[in-house]
RNA sequence: GGAAGCUUAGCUCAGCUGGUAGAGCGUCUGCCUUACAAGCAGAGGGUCAUAGGUUCGAGUCCUAUAGCUUCCACCA
């Protein structure tokens, strides 16, 4: 018997013993079932405790995940750990107040892993009270030695696939971090900066070429000067020779469209590394490299009296300089976009450095087309990834220059230079810990250890393969590609779900997934991102299971449109508390009536029971119509539709057939007591990929003991046959409307709902109403019914009453 | 500058392949009705951003405009 109050707290923890004891979401890969396999994002660790946000996107996932269990696929949801990286890194550091430059790496990526051991039970608790379907038994780290072995696997493949080379070339650099960047590491943020006007000079003339510039410290690097071809105001210039203010560096000027003649005076200075443009410029016109920038972002000796000094530092500097000889002659304060480094803010500089690159940019159009192959919900997402695609023009350099991160299994010999990479079987290494086995074929027995670390990217981009290496010990493997989902935020389909769609491709030429989801953000009632940077949770994940439930956090993070940001409000907690105390109710009253009720579809059906069975075969379809578009939130919607509709109409008509079967006859009550069992039961099927822990508690103490069921997540949604009666929708919607009109002449004449309706005249209604006349007479207590035709009007006379005036 | 999404009741949002506007919350009114007063019933509230077009008919399709959001590009 079900308490009279629902009683969250015990009721939920009950049940997630339950579940790890018995095993009830374990994947076994045996299973001869069809397979859902889910790569889940690994949450980052990077702090002590998860947020709202990792809340609201993981419940949408567990949501799918019990959905295609209840749907009969064998349902693989494994979980990992990001700590592979410099978040984690950073944490770790700032924690134990390191000092990593005289620390080794295996040191550190020990600490990292010793302080996951110490978060990860804390995020797995938080998994756990949500009643997350994963597998949190089994989890795999980033850094961990099968993850490692992993990477440095793929990477040799890789290498001797000819898909990845070291090469000197430009490559984005953050001076801060000291480390080389990728593409997609960047931001881009307005700055303010100054417009430089300086003088140039000809040689063999006197005349002086005007050149705008925001970076004068960079002017001892510059190679030549462009300007546009139609430009008539310089055409003279052409094939005439610049000479650099300060260094006096005689410069090429050369004719180039891309040189704009109405931004800044129409001539531009190219130095190798500026930006990006003067790193194109650099190949396309053959130009020599000088670097006035070094890793430590400390200018090179190359420009003389600035050698040394910081960049903003060595720009104050050359400035004055220009001033003091009169070859700046104006100023302009502006703003402009500058990209920064997206983990530490600061500006990156342009270095040529070796640098170890993955091909990606020859393999574009594969990618573009692996874009369209994938399944992308919501649709306009993919549109997204094609577009960051056709943008591509670097390829993906996976050499970071940091202490921590997964090695690369390479040595150089210390003689001839050779490249020696580690053998698969001896997986994972440190070269700088190890040696190569056999000497180099030039003799030499000595080497140089690669002392870079990968991207974690270059780790993370392989997620499908260790996730499923967790149950199958296959290592780099494709087995099991593709997998069925990738599950993200729209803030990775440009890094995440980009580099793992080009690993899988160039490692097995096969798809990563069929499908990816993307979600969108929890935010607040201004509609920013709840981060607690931002300060903006009002409760932590921990305190809405406390204060809430699981149930009620689950409600309101499923409670969503695909794709779209959804705001986190206080009352929708309310109205989730509701609806879970509704179900509770609900069930109470429809397994009150459970004895005696019987198990296969009684003959003669009473008609209203066959409309409401209707009502829930629709909104079965309707149902599983949203889930196949992972529409979770309005498959929800569909649900809790008939749910009220069962609550309020249905139960209404059902219980005095229930209660009085000595007035409306056994059989009527048998007929009420079947179609109100099997609704119940198919909502609670329903509901329970949602509001896991309720749904299991009435479903385990009524039906579930029936057949000695394991758990309410294991029983599968009823199998349904799908013909759809209109007619009887259409009756039941007429009958709804009469009940209404009833309700609405009490309460308008202010009177109780169980006052009595002496007479009723019905105009204008289908002949079938009068099938139901009895279930009418007794929801709105009306003792006498009259039936017309013409223009439909409800007419009603109540009792006369004293007690009434 | 390029791309995508959004603009529907006071608020948060549904409205699939075009056919007389929907839900929840909030507001107002009434009701202790043998599941539920943390409940129930009922009422009010929208020229579906704007302007055109296609159509017998458009929130729904097309074009343009405006506002908001996001992504990308723009460092001379």
């Amino acid at each position: 018997m079900l308490e009279k109050k629902y009683n969250y707290k015990t009721v939920e923890e009950k049940w997630h013993n339950y579940w790890n004891e018995n095993n009830i979401y374990k994947f076994n890969p045996q299973d001869k079932r069809p397979k859902y396999t889910i790569d889940t994002p690994p949450p980052t660790i990077s702090g002590p405790n998860l947020h709202t946000g990792h809340m609201f996107s993981y419940t949408q996932i567990d949501v799918i995940a019990r959905h295609k269990r209840m749907s009969g696929y064998n349902v693989y949801f494994p979980m990992g750990f990001d700590n592979n990286g410099l978040p984690s890194y950073r944490f770790v550091q700032k924690k134990y107040n390191l000092h990593t430059d005289s620390m080794e790496r295996s040191e550190l990526v020990k600490m990292c892993l010793n302080e996951m051991k110490n978060i990860q039970p804390i995020y797995a608790n938080l998994f756990n009270s949500l009643g997350f379907s994963c597998a949190l038994d089994n989890c795999y780290s980033t850094i961990d030695e099968k993850s490692q072995k992993i990477s440095q696997q793929s990477f040799i493949e890789l290498y001797n696939k000819g898909e990845i080379s070291r090469k000197n070339s430009a490559t984005l650099w953050c001076p801060e971090c000291r480390t080389a960047i990728a593409l997609s590491e960047i931001d881009t943020v307005e700055k303010p900066s100054v417009m430089n006007y300086i003088y140039f000079g000809i040689k063999d003339s006197d005349e002086k070429l005007e050149i705008a510039t925001t970076r004068p410290e960079l002017l001892s690097a510059c190679v030549c000067v462009f300007i546009n071809p139609e430009d008539k105001k310089h055409s003279h210039l052409f094939g005439k020779t610049a000479i650099s203010p300060i260094y006096n560096i005689e410069v090429p000027i050369i004719a180039n469209p891309d040189a704009l003649m109405d931004k800044g005076t129409g001539v531009v200075m190219c130095c190798t590394f500026g930006d990006e443009a003067d790193m194109q410029w650099q190949k396309t016109y053959n130009l020599p490299i000088k670097e006035a920038i070094s890793a430590n972002g400390r200018m090179t000796e190359l420009s003389g009296f600035l050698s040394g000094m910081k960049v903003k530092d060595a720009r104050n500097a050359i400035i004055e300089k220009l001033k003091q000889e009169k070859l700046l002659y104006k100023q302009e304060e502006i703003t402009h976009l500058v990209a920064t480094h997206e983990r530490c803010s600061h500006e990156i500089e342009i270095l040529s450095k070796p640098q170890w690159f993955i091909n990606i940019l020859e393999h574009k159009e594969e990618i573009y087309q692996a874009g369209l192959k994938c399944n992308w919900y919501p649709n306009a997402m993919q549109k997204r990834f094609l577009n960051w695609v056709d943008g591509l023009k670097w390829d993906w350099c996976i050499s970071r220059q940091n202490l921590y991160g997964v090695p690369f299994p390479v040595w150089y010999c210390k003689k001839c230079g050779k490249i020696h990479l580690a053998n698969v079987q001896d997986l994972p290494v440190d070269p700088v810990k190890t040696q190569p086995k056999n000497s180099c074929e030039c003799g030499c027995s000595e080497f140089e250890p690669e002392k870079d670390v990968m991207d974690t990217w270059a780790t993370s981009s392989l997620t499908p393969e260790i996730c499923m290496n967790l149950v199958t010990n296959k290592g780099l493997n494709d087995e099991h590609l593709p997998m069925s989902l990738r599950p993200t935020a729209h803030d990775n389909i440009r890094v995440w779900n980009f580099y793992t769609i080009v690993k899988s491709l160039l490692h097995f030429n096969k798809m990563p997934w069929n499908d990816v989801v993307i979600s969108g953000y929890a935010v607040d009632e201004k509609g920013d991102k709840i981060s607690k940077s931002k300060g903006n949770e009002k409760l932590t994940p921990q305190q809405l299971v406390e204060q809430y439930s699981a149930d009620v956090a689950r409600y309101w993070a499923s409670n969503i449109s695909i794709g779209q940001d959804t705001t986190f409000t206080m009352e929708q907690l309310t109205n989730a508390s509701k609806l879970i105390q509704k179900i509770w109710n609900a069930s109470k009253f429809v397994i009150s009536f459970l004895d005696g009720a019987p198990k296969t579809e009684p003959e003669n059906l009473e008609v209203m029971d066959k409309w409401i069975i209707n009502e829930l075969k629709i909104t079965q379809q309707n149902f599983h119509k949203n889930m196949l578009k992972y529409e979770i939130g309005l498959a929800l919607k569909e649900v809790e539709k008939l749910f009220w509709n069962f609550c309020d109409n249905y139960i209404e008509i059902a219980k005095n057939r229930l209660y009085k079967p000595e007035v409306y006859g056994e059989k009527a009550k048998l007929s009420a007591q079947y179609a109100s069992s099997l609704l119940l039961r198919g909502m609670l099927k329903m509901f329970s990929i949602y509001m896991p822990h309720i749904t299991e508690e009435i479903y385990m103490d009524t039906f579930g003991q029936v057949n000695n069921e394991k758990s309410i997540h294991l029983s599968g949604y009823l199998q349904l046959d799908d013909n759809i009666d209109n007619d009887l929708t259409k009756l039941g919607e007429e009958v709804v409307e009469i009940v209404s009109a009833i309700r609405g002449f009490k309460s308008q004449n202010n009177v109780s709902l169980k006052t009595e309706v002496e007479n009723l005249v019905i105009t204008g209604y289908s002949e079938k109403i009068k099938q139901v006349e009895k279930d009418i007479k007794a929801v709105g207590a009306v003792k006498n019914i009259e039936y017309k035709d013409g223009e439909k009007n409800i007419d009603i006379t109540l009792v006369f009453d004293e007690t009434n005036n």
